[in-house]
DNA sequence: TATTGTTATACTCTATAACTATA
DNA sequence: TATAGTTATAGAGTATAACAATA
């Protein structure tokens, strides 16, 4: 089979490839803690921003809010978080719960060896390099769709 | 809302909200021809390897040979692509019509200035850097799952 | 009126497992 | 036995649209 070259060099097809190789050992490694990429990096977020609510969780994520419904849903069940009174009648604030911030320690460790083993083919200064032209690119994300500030 | 300081340098969430940010501009630039990221994908590589079997297929994109199947069925349906007898009774010669890969064309066309808009906010030099770290992460994919050789 | 949470629904992309026919 | 295609099913991540309660 030959390599197509225009797939070579569009942008969208190298991310789908490169993410789906790079979450693919992240859900491995998450699996035994009950924990999908996108549950993990909510309650990452949440720990950065306890007490905040589910809407501006949705915009920091560049989620929908209905998705972060779901996210909390699965986190409040499984003991990681808790719906607290919020600001007003109709915010909730979310807080991890002692436990939950426990086991987040470890399961950060857990993925931090998935990321090294992952980026074990860059070199340290292409990592880096490769971390801020993504965040480059995803910086603008939301600010159309989930982000209507 | 904080950053998180740890999301912040975990490659897996900079690939994902970075794929959602190009993606989704990708994905509404194609809908307009009946088309997704995944079947334009395949269209590609399709047009590279004429003649090629589902399976090698599924092993060039590094999908599994059921999501092959799925996108072939709508592609097929699509008039894009025919089913032809292949080199023996269990296999099929997949084949662009030539009014699909007329459509491809300009499909590419549009695709490429989807693609230029979302990378706008790199240099050129960052767009190569870029692409070739993301090759490099991509190109173990389906070496344990999808591509069993 | 605008915003928050909520619910129901749907779509994309992919995977696993098991079956059938063929090699 | 191994491989190609097929089918059914499932899971993860997201979105839209509409509603109730509250601001």
């Amino acid at each position: 089979m030959k390599q197509d070259g225009d797939l070579e060099t569009i942008l969208g097809y190298q991310l789908q490839r490169a993410n789906l190789e790079i979450t693919g050992d992240a859900r491995r490694v998450l699996a035994p803690f009950g924990l999908t990429p996108a549950k993990f990096a909510a309650l990452l977020m949440l720990r950065a921003n306890p007490g905040c609510d589910q809407t501006a969780l949705g915009r920091a994520l560049s989620i929908n809010r209905s998705s972060v419904m779901k996210l909390i849903n699965l986190l409040e069940a499984q003991q990681f978080v808790e719906r607290r009174a919020g600001r007003n009648l109709r915010t909730n604030a979310l807080h991890l719960l002692p436990d939950g911030e426990a086991r987040l320690t470890t399961v950060l460790r857990a993925l931090r060896e998935s990321d090294d083993r992952m980026s074990a083919r860059l070199t340290a200064a292409e990592r880096t390099t490769l971390l801020a032209l993504l965040r480059k690119l995803g910086s603008a994300r939301g600010r159309n769709s989930a982000l209507p500030i």
